[in-house]
DNA sequence: CTCTAATCGAGACGGTACGTCGCGTCTTACG
DNA sequence: CGTAAGACGCGACGTACCGTCTCGATTAGAG
């Protein structure tokens, strides 16, 4: 039942969190999250039911804390994109990214954990958007943000859904088009 | 107790189903999905507990019916612009009819509600793109779809939360500029 | 609501309350009393629902009167063995009879139903005895006519109960050692 | 909400336990077992509703522990009775047992209980006659077991009943000449 | 041979209790 | 100490039946 041989407890309260986030992760990739249960997460990290509850208030804290990591990479990728003039490279890197690490991305897009997702990630986008300088826009901010996050969200979901997954560079073109370029400054599409 | 008076009964089963959708969008005007419960819903409705599942599984289904009609109506007006070379009059349109049901869809898109509604949306779209004649286009159809449905949402979301919400004219321009013309074939912006 | 004119025409409602008694009685032979639903009983008889409650009350009403019948026929037969100073051929005779209707008292007994029975019982009993020439006796009356009842119905049930049930001899000559001996006169059994 | 001051908690399980043992019998003292909810039961033990569950599978479980231990009592006083040459001080004794605790006595043997108690007490009588060295018998052990059970339990149930219930002496001869006396062997009564 | 009212089937309904489940708090025992 | 184990209060869930009710269709017996 407990583990007889730890030699380096390295302080247990950290290996709990860890491990927590860990059985998360693992379980939303065969489970969606309304369907985990606090005890199902408990069990899966080999920690006692009580102890979820001492790291984190509910399953959304912890989901919440999971994917905070995962999203401020990402989102250190993504918002430069918005205020350059050649987004292409950077698109691209996005892209690759998300690819490489889809397992985890994919359990973080499917289930019912979106939801919590894109506000995680709405919220910060908006923290890192405040403190950039503001580019003259002909969008709202905050009507930018919520879309290029919720866009952003929705084609890597659809992306990762797919059975056979199209290639990084022809997302890359479809999230520059549908994302990227929209919410550039006019002047980004000469159209007339 | 008894209501001797109730002019006409109009067939129970028909007055039940009624009055649960229509109590579920009031009561959605002030609590999210999540925080109501089937007794919650039914005592507004003014019908019995265990009515409630008579008529629907749990609350998504309820939900999902209540969705059902709104969702068509505007479908029947949004699907056409991505078919159409001006869409202009069209996206106004959309807009000028969520505007005067706003009650509706801020109620619909608040809350946890957004998640059903969306797969909900996105049910209806396939099928009617799937009956339309396909235009050639080099994004694949579930790709926009699912990215048309996401993005508008998102919009008219973040419209109706807004304190001082844009007039419709404006709004029909972000929705034209991100979601319609976007998804349009390439021509549409010959930027190179 | 109630009709007092019909003067014979042997109404549909008789047929219906037979059904019911009949269905119940089929039933009670595979079926506990109390696994039993009126939405059961009413489907066995070929009967609406709602027509159940017309006719009785609830499923013990319908027991009752469907008991009333045959307590009746046999408490003829019970009871007078308690004061005659023969009771050998009537004890006979009153197993004779049980036997002949196991089918009736099997499944009258067994299930949750002999509860009811036996009150009925009890009472059609103590009427009878209350206008029985009272024997001077040395018990109380009401604790003869309760034991009586009780053991009585204990044994048959007993009996029917067995995988191979004993003669109807035999079963007699229990009843009268256990049940009418026990409670006739002391001088019947003048040990010492 | 919060009792901060509860002095020696005792084992909650086992607290939670008895408590529905007492609630449970100080009820029934009053109300039926059938017109008892589950949560009356547990609302008068002071514990939640969904404990009670975890305790017992249902109502008739708890009232089986219950009635376990005070038939464990009886029965070590009322199956000798049916071994022994002179049952007259045993009988005695257990008319007496019965009196001085009464009020748990009532309250088990009325209202719906009864069914669910002489059950229980068979099922430890014939575990007990299983053991006991099988004195040579002229009624098939089963049926003994069975009609001695009801056949006393009724006449505890009538006593207990009465409005003046009679004294201990007094049923001590009932029972021994309706119970006791025509289960024993055919010799103790030289009728012929 | 209609016409009218009793009776029926069908089943929706308000209600009550069920037994289950999950949450988050708590107590206890152990290492 | 801190943690594993798990009992507990709470409250929603979805189910099952109850007994009442409304609704048409059927039908019997009075005109």
């Amino acid at each position: 039942m407990l583990d007889l041989t730890n030699p380096p407890p390295k302080r247990r309260m950290t290996r709990s969190k860890g491990a927590l986030q860990q059985a998360l992760l693992t379980l939303l990739q065969t489970t969606a999250l309304e369907k985990l249960t606090a005890k199902d997460i408990a069990e899966a990290a080999g920690v006692g039911y009580a102890t979820f509850f001492r790291h984190y208030p509910d399953k959304d804290a912890l989901l919440q804390d999971l994917a905070k990591g995962e999203i401020s990479k990402l989102l250190t990728m993504t918002l430069p994109l918005l205020y350059t003039v050649e987004p292409r490279p950077s698109t691209q890197a996005l892209c690759a990214y998300v690819w490489s690490n889809r397992a985890v991305w994919s359990a973080l897009l499917t289930g019912g954990a979106a939801g919590v997702l894109k506000e995680e990630f709405i919220r910060q986008a908006q923290e890192l958007s405040a403190v950039h300088p503001e580019k003259k826009r002909d969008l709202p901010d905050s009507l930018t943000v919520a879309f290029s996050v919720a866009a952003a969200i929705e084609i890597i979901s659809w992306w990762l859904r797919e059975p056979n997954p199209r290639p990084v560079d022809e997302m890359a073109g479809y999230m520059e088009r549908l994302v990227v370029r929209p919410t550039m400054g006019e002047g980004s599409c000469p159209s007339k």
